[in-house]
DNA sequence: ATCAAAGCGGACCGATTTAGTACAGTTTCG
DNA sequence: CGAAACTGTACTAAATCGGTCCGCTTTGAT
């Protein structure tokens, strides 16, 4: 299926949140319940994005998290990046361990070409919302027009 | 993951396959072959794709598969559509077989608002580029254009 | 008429991923 | 000290995915 886990899903809403209240420190339980969610699962999301650097840890009583930096520098394909961790469309550029490709057809793949091509282009589409568009809840919506970039067809 | 199902790629791998050679019946066989993929798998992807109604199916000896229509008339959107089923990037919106919605939050939930938008963009991509297209193997690379946009952002 | 090639419709299974839970720490404030 | 809160890890149950296998039907050729 072409959709994102549930988990990451629960780290965008408590990205949003924290990012509404900038610098607030905000408990996990707070969040959970503002969004009907179980606590374990926010603070399962909010440990990765801490980790992923994305917004700040505060431990002991009165802690929570919060988020300091500037929304606007932050994208959503940051966000999913650091919430699912790297990913493609397809796997066909994946290697094993020991550097061998596991698709076996390779150079003969018809897929490889625009698939990646369309990947690139999903990507690019998240590097340009930022959180401040998700915050602010209107987003400018980006769309995909063919016409203008037949130039950029030949990738790689 | 953000990934659309082997199965689905190789679904596109068929159909491709067949696009290049219109009106030619050709057996499951001799695609399995040429990807070096098993045949079952081959198989099962072109009666999905038989079942949407985009690649015509004859039975019995010498039969096989075949593309009959317009390369250019069907897109990579309907090609999703029919081997992945229908899709959301999340699935707030879904709702269960009384009508009642999945998800609890519902209205107060930000994730609505930008992910469908996203949603639909990506759609939107897929619906621009055709079977053609992936045939050619030289694609219109789809770029998302944010500024261009900013005019669509509220929807729904 | 018979046989084999090929598609059709399922069922099935193992591996992986996902969603959710649990629990034993550790830090910090009062 | 004790409670509130985050940390880290482990675990289970369910769903999905990738793949295989079967018996059946259709059809062309001998």
């Amino acid at each position: 299926m072409l959709k994102i886990s549930r988990l990451t899903d629960y780290g965008l809403l408590a990205a949003v949140y924290l990012a509404r209240r900038p610098g607030a420190v905000v408990s996990a339980r707070e969040i959970a319940a503002f969004y009907h969610l179980p606590v374990p699962m926010i603070t399962k999301v909010l440990k990765t994005l801490q980790q992923g650097g994305l917004v700040q840890s505060h431990r002991g009583v009165g802690g929570g998290y919060s988020f300091d930096g500037d929304a606007e520098a932050v994208t959503l394909g940051q966000l999913l990046d650091v919430l699912e961790g790297p990913w493609d469309l397809v796997e066909c550029e994946t290697t094993d361990d020991s550097g061998h490709a596991l698709c076996s057809i390779r150079v003969a793949c018809p897929s490889r070409r625009f698939m990646f091509g369309i990947n690139r282009a999903i990507k690019g589409a998240f590097e340009q919302v930022s959180l401040g568009d998700l915050a602010r809840g209107a987003l400018p919506m980006p769309i995909l027009d063919k016409g203008a970039l037949t130039a950029r067809a030949e990738i790689q």
